[in-house]
RNA sequence: GCUGGCGUAGCUCAGUCGGCAGAGCACCUCCUUGGUAAGGAGGAGGUCGUGGGUUCAAAUCCCAUCGCCAGCUCCA
């Protein structure tokens, strides 16, 4: 007999052998038709699962989310039986579900082209209309790679060299049969919706000494009416691009005639900067951090000495030669922060001692992976190096860690993907230090009540390291935050840096990098596309721009517009000869908050009429009232 | 850097089979002084990314090259 718990805690008993799918209708037939797959033990299995024994069984239906991760599984293999179909030659390696979709990635003879893409689709339509059961078969493992080589499937071959289960699955569905583990869904006919989406390269095993396959990716839904709103949000998604909005709302640009990734900031994209840089100062000096600007060049003696020339100089760019001297321009401001700290010898009364900068820098990146703002050649990093005794260390990353925190959170950030990478194989430093240091780190995180993910052996060679990243609005993940320990440049092979402690002998401290918002140039990008390009009050490059209703009301307006800015704010005229619909559209599309119509009324009762730029109309008010406004957004940041 | 795709006016984009380079917006001039998302008329603006090739003839076909886009690798 098989004794089956379910998720409500009742059992139920069924023969030895009875089936996932004839559990399901035992139960209910609604349940049996929803049915995906089934989970037992914990573990994923497919409906002709046999059951036996003592079991825990949940069913996972169409209705819950981790469905669709089987379905997109099923939708991979599908595309690869069409693409066999097709191009009978092609090699398979993995495909697997990713969120919201799937690839497999395979080796065809020929790269695939869009129209490729059209033909294997109606290939897979003809699939799911075939409507093959999907079935299992085990077999040992040995048998697997004879298989597998008889079929020339090379990478599956590969595959099963490094695996050491005894046995091993096969699933088959009419004439395709691939190497998988499992499980699937009951049949090719229980696929409603797909879309293939587009053919890329992607290195085998990700690694670019290997070859380059050919990566199909695909969506796959329960409905065409849920493909049809994932296939709508990413059109919404690209509309908020920060590489369309900054072209729309003229904020940055970038040249061909200068250089990829060599970003330009526009009046408009500038004065948002500036609102940025001037918060980020007042914050740092609250904090009791230290301003200091560092020059960007440096001799590449500095380099040697840091050793970046030694493990950097991918990223760098080439030498240039003053007086017969090799200069380079700084990757890092690191180097220079690091001389300000060695102008004296400091005690452990002085330390914390925190060195902030906005520092511009240059790295070399590879000319496909430049995107917009988000990855370019030439960014400031809001930079600070802390120089910290041991005995601190652990309070200071707690403060640091919150700040970066407050400071993602004023922006509205929320929503955060916090990393920490503790000690990779190849590192240098003391064991102790690191044990130390990567405690103090979690702790932090821990102290701040945060969701984050450890990466084992993810951390620099030089220490270990909390990242924070944050998404564009296609979902990418990039990073901004970051507090990294450095265990190499205090070092006395690097700059042997030195406090005197309590009994007056010599001691290194501990040093961390750190970043909140990583660069301007890739918090910007980010922060265009989180608001759409609707900035709130506080950071909008223009707060009200005035609308007269006709010539005779300019001189009334630009009254209007020279008192809000003697007041702080940063208020335009359009005194262009256009009319009042055509103004109020154009700062709409500018997406300014407010727009101050003025017209006779308004110049005789010495007031202005508000509308906000979703359409709002606010009413007349006086100017004061206005401010008053402007007051409390600029405030609550909104 | 790699694989695939795309480069036409400042922007967004048409351009059929190889046969005189187009539209809308923006810009300039004039008219209009208009009350909450585009007032009207006229004008100017292009070596079709760049360099070769095929052809009587190339935006269009071929080759190379640069840039951009998606992904991979790498990264703030």
């Amino acid at each position: 007999m098989a004794k089956v718990t379910l998720p409500d805690g009742k059992t139920r008993e069924y023969p030895d052998g009875t089936t996932v799918r004839e559990v399901a209708e035992s139960i209910g037939k609604r349940l049996a038709k929803d049915a995906v797959v089934g989970e037992v033990d914990g573990k994923p299995v497919d409906l002709f699962h046999k059951l036996s024994g003592d079991v825990k069984l949940r069913l996972i239906t169409q209705q819950m989310p981790e469905s669709l991760f089987h379905l997109r599984h099923s939708v991979a293999h599908v595309m690869a039986q069409a693409v066999l179909r097709l191009f009978p030659r092609t090699k398979l390696a993995i495909g697997p579900p990713i969120e919201d979709g799937f690839y497999y990635d395979m080796d065809p003879e020929k790269p695939f082209t869009p129209e490729d893409l059209e033909k294997i689709e109606a290939e897979m339509k003809k699939v799911v209309e075939a409507d093959y059961p999907c079935t299992r078969a085990d077999v040992l493992r040995t048998e697997a790679v004879e298989r597998c080589l008889k079929e020339h499937q090379d990478y599956k071959v590969e595959m099963l060299g490094e695996w050491t289960d005894e046995k091993v699955s096969f699933y088959t569905q009419g004439d395709f049969t691939d190497l998988c583990r499992g499980p699937h869904i009951a049949s090719t006919g229980r696929i409603p919706a797909f879309k293939l989406l587009r053919a890329t390269g992607a290195y085998w095993r990700g690694d670019e000494k290997n070859k380059q396959l050919q990566r199909l990716y695909g969506t796959a839904w329960w409905s065409k009416e849920e493909l049809e709103q994932y296939l709508h949000r990413v059109e919404e998604a690209k509309k908020r691009d920060h590489r369309k909005l900054g072209k729309e709302l003229d904020l940055f640009s970038i040249h061909e005639e200068i250089g990829g990734g060599l970003v330009h900031w526009h009046p408009r994209g500038s004065m948002i900067r500036h609102v940025i840089e001037e918060e980020w100062n007042r914050e740092h000096v609250k904090r009791g951090y230290l301003m200091v600007n560092t020059p960007h060049i440096a001799s590449e003696e500095i380099y040697k000495i840091s050793g970046h020339l030694e493990n950097y100089k991918d990223l760098m760019y080439g030498a240039m030669l003053i007086e017969d001297r090799p200069f380079r321009v700084k990757p890092m401001n690191c180097p220079g922060h690091i001389m300000i700290y060695k102008t004296h010898l400091h005690s452990y009364r002085e330390l914390p001692m925190r060195l902030a900068e906005l520092g511009t820098v240059y790295r070399f990146e590879k000319s496909g992976v430049l995107h917009g703002m988000l990855r370019v050649r030439g960014f400031t990093i809001d930079d600070a190096h802390i120089f910290v005794t041991p005995k601190s260390v652990e309070q200071e990353i707690i403060d640091v860690f919150r700040f970066a925190v407050e400071w993602l959170a004023k922006f509205g950030f929320k929503d955060l993907a916090i990393y920490l990478s503790t000690r990779p194989e190849k590192s240098v430093g003391a064991a102790e230090d690191w044990e130390r240091t990567q405690k103090a780190l979690k702790h932090a995180l821990d102290t701040a009540g945060v969701k984050y993910e450890v990466d084992e052996g993810g951390g620099a060679f030089y220490g270990p390291k909390i990242d924070v990243k944050v998404r564009d609005s296609l979902g990418r993940e990039w990073q901004c935050s970051t507090v990294q320990f450095d265990f190499n440049l205090p070092s006395e092979k690097r700059f042997d840096l030195a406090y005197v402690g309590e009994d007056g002998n010599r001691q290194q401290p501990y040093m961390v990098h750190r970043a909140l918002m990583g660069s301007l140039e890739r918090f910007f990008g980010v922060l265009i596309e989180h608001y759409g390009g609707a900035f709130p009050v506080w950071l909008a490059a223009t707060q009200a721009t005035v609308i007269p209703i006709a010539d005779a009301h300019i001189p009334y307006a630009n009254e209007i517009a020279a008192r809000l800015r003697e007041a702080g704010f940063r208020a335009d005229l359009d005194a262009r000869n256009e009319r009042t619909g055509h103004k109020i559209r154009e700062a709409t599309l500018l997406k300014t908050p407010y727009m101050l119509v003025v017209g006779e009324k308004e110049v005789a009762a010495k007031q202005v009429a508000v509308r906000e730029r979703a359409g709002k109309d606010l009413g007349t008010m006086g100017i004061d009232r206005f401010e008053e406004i402007l007051k409390e957004d600029v405030r609550k940041r909104t």
